[in-house]
DNA sequence: GCCTCCATGTAATTGGTTACATGATTCT
DNA sequence: AGAATCATGTAACCAATTACATGGAGGC
């Protein structure tokens, strides 16, 4: 018996999971380090989360377990219904979920500490985002998308890409905002 | 007695109530529709969150109640304990959140639907993008920073304005992606 | 008198993280 | 033999949303 009743609406991690088994079969294992890799940019998810969704997912027809392997090993691949159910999230729902932007929250009381503390907070900004800037760059150069899924891949990192330049430029134009008038 | 013990860490709410009395004393309605506003672009909570936390503060004495007004209204100032521990939160901690992108998470799967479908879904984006845009632009031509607070409000703005510009040209180029090539 | 808005609170549920728990396989 | 990694699962807790619940004040 599962403790979700059948006609309920499934949550975002469900369609995440439909989506990456969309591509290729895998295990809980797998799915979580995908979360921990390029996904956990745009989603992260722990296996303590995955594991208890997967089992509902098989138990709702969405996915069916292909393989067992070692160390009880379980690899699923979506069905037919769990293709549709993916399918619909993405023609028919729209995204909507609260923001919860932190960095530009903090942002909004920095008038509360000094110009200096307040500086080093949006340089500490810029100076992450031009590193992450550096590893994206690096990815995109080395990368052909040729097929569908991978040109799918593409786009998100260029949305990367663009977001953490504007990011870099912003947090260093704030950082002069609280720049001291040169005192001697 | 609280539920909390006395030596737990502060959640982020609870400092952003405290950054949001730092300005201004105002009562658990107030800051609600402060959610509800600008400021819920960047961070959002419902009443039901918000006057339990808004309990803690108190008991924790990071918070006063200054006033008492018409229906039950309390007004809140914050302290100088808890004006320390805003303080304290802005410049020993950094954020440390995992990203929750839905939108950009679905871009990873519109592979699995229709070229068409899929454009349409970058398209509703580029358009909303846009419509948001202009509302900032409103807003930041309309707006003359003066006060340290005002300043931090710009700076807030400008990222919302320059990210905003990125999704909507980004969502367009990644329409593009999705074009027919000119089928009659 | 009725409707809307102001104003506060609690209860129930879902989503998500951390901690607990176990065991097999592979590498050195 | 011991360590690292693979692999799955549950329990406890915190964060957040939705629903439930109540009542006062002001406008029409």
């Amino acid at each position: 018996m599962s403790s979700k009743t059948p006609g309920e609406k499934l949550s975002v991690l469900a369609h995440a999971l439909l989506g990456m088994l969309a591509g290729t079969p895998m295990s809980g294992y797998d799915l979580t380090q995908a979360f921990d890799g390029s996904l956990g940019f745009v989603w992260s998810a722990k296996h303590a989360q995955i594991y208890p969704e997967l089992a509902w997912l098989l138990e709702a027809g969405h996915i069916e377990q292909t393989q067992a392997g070692a160390r009880g090993r379980k690899v699923y691949a979506i069905t037919p219904a769990g293709r549709t159910e993916l399918q619909r999230w993405l023609i028919e729902t729209r995204p909507d979920r609260s923001p919860r932007q932190e960095a530009l929250l903090r942002s909004f009381f920095m008038w509360t500490i000094t110009p200096d503390d307040a500086r080093a907070y949006f340089e500490a900004i810029a100076a992450s985002a031009r590193e992450s800037l550096a590893r994206y760059e690096a990815i995109a150069n080395s990368f052909e998308a040729t097929t569908p899924e991978e040109v799918a891949y593409r786009i998100a990192l260029e949305s990367g890409l663009r977001h953490t330049r504007v990011t870099a430029e912003w947090a260093s134009w704030a950082a002069h905002h609280y720049s001291q008038p040169a005192t001697t």
